[in-house]
RNA sequence: GGGUUGGUAGCUCAAUGGUAGAGCAGUGCCCUUUUAAGGCAUUGGUUGAGGGUUCGAGUCCCUCCCAACCCA
């Protein structure tokens, strides 16, 4: 005859709490000392060993005098047995009060069942936290989206694909890490507070500096700052971490997004790519089961897959936009834009003809291209701080590599003369001087060796690599609107 | 910003304009090897918010809020 309401279950839960501290057990214990994480108790679990274990009962069968519970954490779950016989009469009372969503400590020894399951036949238990709140449900899941991202910590309790995702998101980075520093690449850390925010074209975040009275603006890109380290001397650096922009908020953008930026003194453009060819087949066969990568909609159709196996194509920017048309480059702006129509491209917002001709890119080329792609040769404007080609000043010494319909990483010959590199950016910023970092142009004055350098949007990259079709998916807490 | 779809119990989902339901969770009872445990019983609703049409609205209309997807 008791109410189950939302405020309901709560009382109910509060009940309980009172009940332990009538019990004189404190329901927010304190540290136990565990035989690591529920995974690697399983790990050392054998029959009659000692094992102490801790984690949330995330399920409950309760057999009268014989209780099973799963204990679970984020990296697996253990069932455990419990007997009123075991514990004793006075602990198996404090039991009743316990609920699924509970954090338990338990000690005891290690069995296997009849059905062949490793099991802790538990001696004594604590508790570790009451929970106060009902978990989702044990079968379904999350699946509102709303508490998938607003509420992630239910979405990792409830859900083992996000679980097996942020996992393989965790291993990503940390292999990337591992890659690079094996290959003598040094991490460093620049700043995210900049004075001119530089290195990309970008709404940037502003913020204020009170004590120095100055406006200061999140970084869109850490370039400019590894730049200054190459001046410094570092041969080989590279920074993994967060960069922002003020723009809108879609499947593929979220505010705040990882980068890695690795530079690499002497080395290319095309080195570059080599080097990403091998790091993402490298992540790809270690971490995500092979070459050939499989994204599944709600209900495991596969419904692309993608080929990551070696050589990755390459081709020239120019050679890609005709294959799309032939003539294109023999066209006028004008008679441009009207191809674009009669190729059902809108290409109405841009407004210089090189942005007709990348609109046409992004449409016809980008978004088709699933497999690896490294376009090279891309036009100057849209890349003022590579270097120009020897042969074709109007094109820079560039890749960028699509895949997944995605631009997942772009790698430069840097350009490393100060006088062009002034020129260029004068020419980007339209007039707007401030715009510019005088003091890395100084920087370059200096001398900065010829260099590659490239950049890898981690999301992308996790999202192309686990399958997942939303930013939000590889974002721990992607942003939302407040509620 | 525009379009499409959706928002129902704590969670996952039903419900021709005609008595708002199920499973899980919860509560009570039975069961000493269960594992989506099982059996019996049972609680739980401002149907996103506000208006309107109607004898009667979860369902139709309008406005707003939130989300997902598509387009810009």
């Amino acid at each position: 005859m008791e109410p189950s309401s939302l405020s309901d279950l709560l009382a109910i839960r509060r009940q309980k709490l009172d009940a332990l501290h009538a019990a004189d057990v404190a329901p927010f214990g304190r540290g136990f000392e565990t035989d690591g994480a529920v995974a690697d108790v399983r790990a050392k679990f054998a029959e009659a060993a000692p094992l102490r274990a801790a984690g949330r009962i995330t399920a409950h069968r309760d057999m009268g005098k014989s209780q099973f519970l799963d204990l679970s954490d984020v990296t697996g779950r253990m069932q455990i047995f419990l007997h009123a016989k075991e514990v004793g009469d006075e602990a198996f009372a404090i039991f009743q009060n316990l609920d699924i969503g509970d954090f338990i400590g338990v000690e005891g020894e290690g069995f296997i069942t009849k059905t062949g399951e490793p099991t802790i036949r538990v001696k004594r238990f604590e508790v570790l936290a009451k929970s106060l709140r009902p978990l989702p449900d044990k079968w379904h899941g999350v699946q509102d989206t709303e508490i998938k991202y607003r509420q992630r910590y239910l979405d990792l309790i409830a859900n083992p694909a996000s679980r097996e995702v942020f996992g393989k998101r965790i291993a990503i980075v940390r292999a990337i890490r591992r890659f690079l520093e094996e290959r003598g690449f040094v991490e460093v850390e620049t700043p995210m507070m900049q004075a001119v925010a530089g290195g990309a074209a970008a709404q940037p975040f502003q913020t204020h500096h009170n004590a120095l009275g100055m406006d200061l603006f999140l970084r869109i890109a850490p370039e400019l700052y590894l730049k200054r380290l190459l001046v410094g001397g570092f041969p080989k650096v590279f920074e993994l971490n967060r960069n922002f922009r003020n723009e809108g908020i879609s499947r593929r953008h979220n505010p705040e997004f990882t980068m890695l930026e690795a530079y690499w003194a002497y080395a290319d453009f095309e080195k570059m790519a080599g080097l990403v060819e091998e790091l993402i087949c490298h992540l790809a066969e270690t971490i995500c089961g092979g070459l050939q990568i499989a994204h599944r909609d709600a209900d495991g159709n596969v419904v692309k897959m993608i080929n990551l196996a070696r050589p990755w194509r390459r081709a020239r920017y120019a050679d890609l936009i005709r294959g799309i048309s032939p003539d294109w480059y023999e066209l006028t702006p004008e008679l441009r834009r009207a191809r674009c129509s009669e190729l059902g491209i809108d290409a109405s917002h841009c407004v210089a003809d090189f942005e007709v001709t990348q609109h046409l890119f992004e449409k016809l080329i980008e978004e088709k291209t699933m497999d690896p792609l490294f376009v090279t040769h891309c036009p100057k404007e849209l890349v003022p701080l590579a270097k120009q080609n020897a042969e074709d000043p109007s094109v820079v010494d560039v890749y960028e590599l699509v895949i997944n319909g995605q631009e997942i990483s772009p790698g430069y010959s840097e350009l490393n003369d100060p006088i062009v590199q002034r020129r260029r950016l004068e020419d980007q910023s339209g007039g707007e001087t401030q715009k510019i970092d005088q003091d890395f142009i100084e920087a370059l004055e200096y001398g900065m060796p010829p260099a590659g350098g490239i950049g890898i949007g981690i999301d992308r990259l996790v999202m192309m690599l686990t399958g997942v079709e939303s930013i939000r998916d590889v974002l721990l807490f992607p942003h939302m609107k407040p509620r």
